[in-house]
RNA sequence: GGUGCCAUCGCCAAGUGGUAAGGCCGCAGCCUGCAAAGCUGCUAUCCCCAGUUCAAAUCUGGGUGGCACCUCCA
């Protein structure tokens, strides 16, 4: 398997601390908001890895942290006058009933902030005590930057030369601008932790560096984890910091590879809050299918920029049809596990660093064979049984098809609109069969209204939710 | 200003040295009462210029045009 490592921008071969194993640690959401579609593609992008890891062979300890303290959380827990508790458990739920609609496995680990605190402090004391970190006059721990010789290493940036002048500028009382919080202290009665340092809150950075060391390092490794991701923009300055941190604190880095997906933008422009454009997770999800949103923000490459809009997912969503067309056509057919070339390309390319459209090119033409052999006479029962393997790997691998293919078009049809569309197709049939296509096209159109399509097969008539 | 990424058919999008995958749209056809679905066939020489090479979309140099990050951010 082989991946591409954002830090040494190159493709690497996968080669784990511990052979057959792998550890995977990824940036999860700040439980202050609504996930939006960019931490969709985020859980979607590393659920993909850890599915492609595990068809490999490894045994995968993945890890997926909630970061549920943080200044937004408290604004906005007084804003609403509501406990931290009620505003991070609410968003907390949310994310992962949004996560289970769109297929995303449950990570095996999911750590949260306020549950590592005792990790976050053994790490800053590690830091005092070794001399890569400092606390100032209003009683702040402090990282110093300029104690890690490798410090910028991973984001591979220029140390600004102006510190001086930003030191003089702000009233600051750290030793370089690019200093950053371990520890705030809060002293004004708003939420804070006790901690050996006083109290108040931990930095941003340190929660994933302490959570790692919790759940994830083990003694005598060069790396505290295999593989590290999350979104393209936490790889300065968060990443970068929680590099520093594990390396002084510890005796390893803090991991060996590096995992950055794409961004993703709102026609054309940048999702932000002040951009008002900000595309809720859950309003797609009133729209469209999850497992359509699923395979739309899968279906290109986890690193490029990702470009989220109406018409392409509509586009998204025919492809994805035909896997359930085929899988109609195979419906009620029982099959054993049968490994078939197929399974083993898909693996391949999918192994290439998630080369997601050679697979789906794969898993067309697959289809396509597969309905061109079916669509001459025949029982064709070897086909079908290892087309319906074919499906349940890419079912397993990549997520894809695993509902039931009837339900799956009708996604968003109520159950009074379903009795109307049925009483017409009734209606039209008895049309059809007494060869009143006047009528019976009449009928037709006026299912057509109903935003659905019909089809007659030799199995009956069926029809689909367009 | 610093750092980095990208530029492939109308649209989406693979391919990092060996002569352009796949999907959508379109056209023609098979099937169908007609459709829909399914199937078949057809449709690009890879932003520009120069270079390296037997061979380049793929490497090098120079342009042009997009984009991202630079301490809120998946």
């Amino acid at each position: 398997m082989h991946l591409y490592d954002s830090v040494q921008k190159t493709k690497r071969k996968f080669e784990p601390l511990e052979e057959g194993k792998a550890s995977l640690y990824v940036c999860g959401p700040t439980v202050y908001d609504d996930a939006h579609l960019g931490h969709a593609k985020s859980a979607l992008v590393f659920d993909l890895l850890v599915r492609v890891l595990r068809a490999n062979g490894y045994d995968v300890t993945y890890a997926r942290n909630i970061t549920d303290i943080d200044d937004k959380i408290i604004k906005k827990a007084a804003e609403q006058n509501k406990s931290i508790k009620e505003i991070t458990g609410f968003y907390t739920e949310a994310f992962h009933q949004e996560m289970q609609a769109l297929g995303v496995i449950r990570p095996d680990i999911e750590p949260k902030a306020t549950e590592s605190l005792e990790a976050m402090f053994t790490l800053i004391q590690k830091l005092i005590d070794s001399g890569h970190a400092y606390t100032t006059q209003e009683g702040d721990v402090y990282f110093d930057t300029s104690s890690d010789s490798e410090y910028l290493s991973l984001s591979k940036r220029v140390q600004e030369e102006d510190d001086k002048q930003q030191r003089v500028a702000s009233s600051s009382l750290k030793k370089n601008s690019a200093d950053f919080a371990l520890w705030k202290s809060v002293q004004d009665g708003s939420v804070t932790f006790e901690s050996p340092f006083g109290a108040g809150r931990p930095g941003w950075h340190l929660e994933c560096s302490a959570m790692i060391e919790k759940h994830l390092a083990k003694e005598h490794q060069p790396y505290a984890v295999d593989i590290h991701g999350g979104g393209a923009d936490l790889l300065f300055p968060h990443h970068e910091n929680e590099a520093a941190q594990t390396r002084c604190a510890t005796n390893h880095a803090i991991a060996n590879y590096w995992i950055h997906n794409g961004f993703v933008n709102i026609e054309g422009e940048k999702m932000s809050k002040s951009l008002g454009n900000s595309f809720f997770l859950k309003d797609a999800l009133k729209e469209y299918d999850g497992e359509v949103l699923r395979f739309y923000l899968l279906g290109s490459h986890y690193r490029s920029n990702f470009n989220f809009n109406t018409d392409d997912l509509q586009v998204a969503k025919k492809r994805l049809d035909k896997i359930y067309r085929l899988k109609k056509r195979l419906f009620g057919l029982s099959h054993n596990f049968e490994k078939t070339e197929f399974q083993t390309k898909l693996l391949e390319v999918l192994s290439d660093d998630l080369n997601i459209s050679s697979a789906l090119a794969l898993i067309d033409e697959m289809i396509s064979s597969a309905n061109e052999t079916l669509d001459t006479p025949g029982k064709h029962k070897a086909l079908k049984k290892e087309t319906l393997a074919n499906f349940a790997y890419i079912e397993k691998v990549l997520g894809f098809g695993v509902k039931n293919p009837y339900e799956y078009f009708q996604h968003g049809v109520d159950p009074q609109t379903k009795e109307k569309i049925f009483d017409l197709i009734q209606k039209r049939n008895e049309a059809k069969k007494a060869k009143d296509f006047a009528s019976s096209d009449k009928l037709r159109d006026e299912i057509l209204a109903f935003g659905v399509n019909i089809m007659d097969t030799p199995d009956g008539t069926f029809w689909e939710k367009i």
